[in-house]
DNA sequence: AGTACCACCTGACGGC
DNA sequence: TGCCGTCAGGTGGTAC
């Protein structure tokens, strides 16, 4: 679920949910997730505030409280979050729970605790420290020209890399690779200038369209091949068989007939 | 700089 | 039924 365009959904359900409540009360499920950051402090500086505003820069989703103060939530493999009923049924795997003063929940769940929560002073001094890259839904065509110069090795990697691009993920780079009709292995040395385009483009739309579709590949559309990353999967485009190896460790789908070789 | 491998975690699934 | 290996949409550290 947690890349770019999960987390971009999850920020809008945020959004409609999760803003402007008095916040009651913090229940920390499950000490890992916050890492090194202190659980009284981000209690403390949280309970008895509002979440106001939130921003996204990559996988990342920031809130702001009404005191300044600024926590972030990463997803992992297996976050999600669920606003609900305090007397409703509380969702399984829930490890940090925001109640508020209008009897609902915000849970942070995580089966994997693979994610992360914790407080933060400044969103760009956050994105600095962990060296992300350009946020992959803001970067302009001059700038991505830019960050993938001078680089080397599987374009695949390249887009999964967050310290160049921030935001893509094992999924839907394979979707942005099958829509640019490009293998995965291919050195980013050897894209044309016009392959480059057509890979930032198709970055912008594959993204753009799995953010309008809730981030649901039940609702992509017929021509992607996300639905198809399984065992016997069959190209979405010419209805051959979709081949599966590993790229930088991680599976990687795709078809060989419209992706060419390296 | 890029890649390979390990670690952090837990759960689902297939094979025996 | 139960055990075991493998895999899973992420990231960080290490060694080469």
């Amino acid at each position: 679920m947690p890349e770019l365009p999960d987390v971009e959904v999850l920020k809008k359900y945020m959004d409609s949910t999760s803003l402007h409540h008095h916040i009651k009360n913090i229940e920390v499920e499950d000490e890992r997730v916050l890492h090194d950051n202190s659980v009284r402090r981000f209690i403390n500086e949280t309970v008895g505030r509002m979440f106001e505003k939130t921003s996204r820069h990559g996988k990342y989703l920031f809130i702001g409280l009404n005191n300044e103060h600024l926590i972030y939530f990463h997803f992992g493999m297996t976050g999600d979050l669920k606003y609900y009923k305090q007397e409703d049924k509380q969702p399984e795997y829930g490890r940090v729970f925001f109640r508020f003063s209008n009897d609902y929940t915000l849970a942070y769940i995580s089966k994997r605790l693979l994610g992360e929560v914790g407080r933060l002073e400044s969103v760009p001094g956050f994105i600095e420290e962990r060296d992300l890259g350009m946020d992959a839904l803001d970067i302009s065509l001059e700038d991505f020209r830019d960050v993938i110069r001078g680089r080397r090795g599987a374009v695949k990697s390249f887009l999964m890399n967050q310290k160049r691009l921030a935001g893509i993920g094992n999924i839907y780079a394979d979707e942005i690779l099958f829509q640019a009709h490009i293998h995965p292995e291919t050195d980013v040395r050897r894209l044309s200038p016009e392959k480059v385009k057509k890979l930032f483009q198709k970055m912008k739309t594959v993204l753009k369209k799995t953010i309008e579709s809730g981030a649901d590949p039940e609702r992509f559309p017929k021509s992607y091949i996300i639905p198809h990353r399984t065992k016997d999967g069959k190209c979405p485009r010419c209805r051959g068989k979709i081949k599966k190896i590993k790229v930088n460790g991680r599976s990687a789908y795709y078809c060989p007939e419209c992706q060419s070789k390296k």
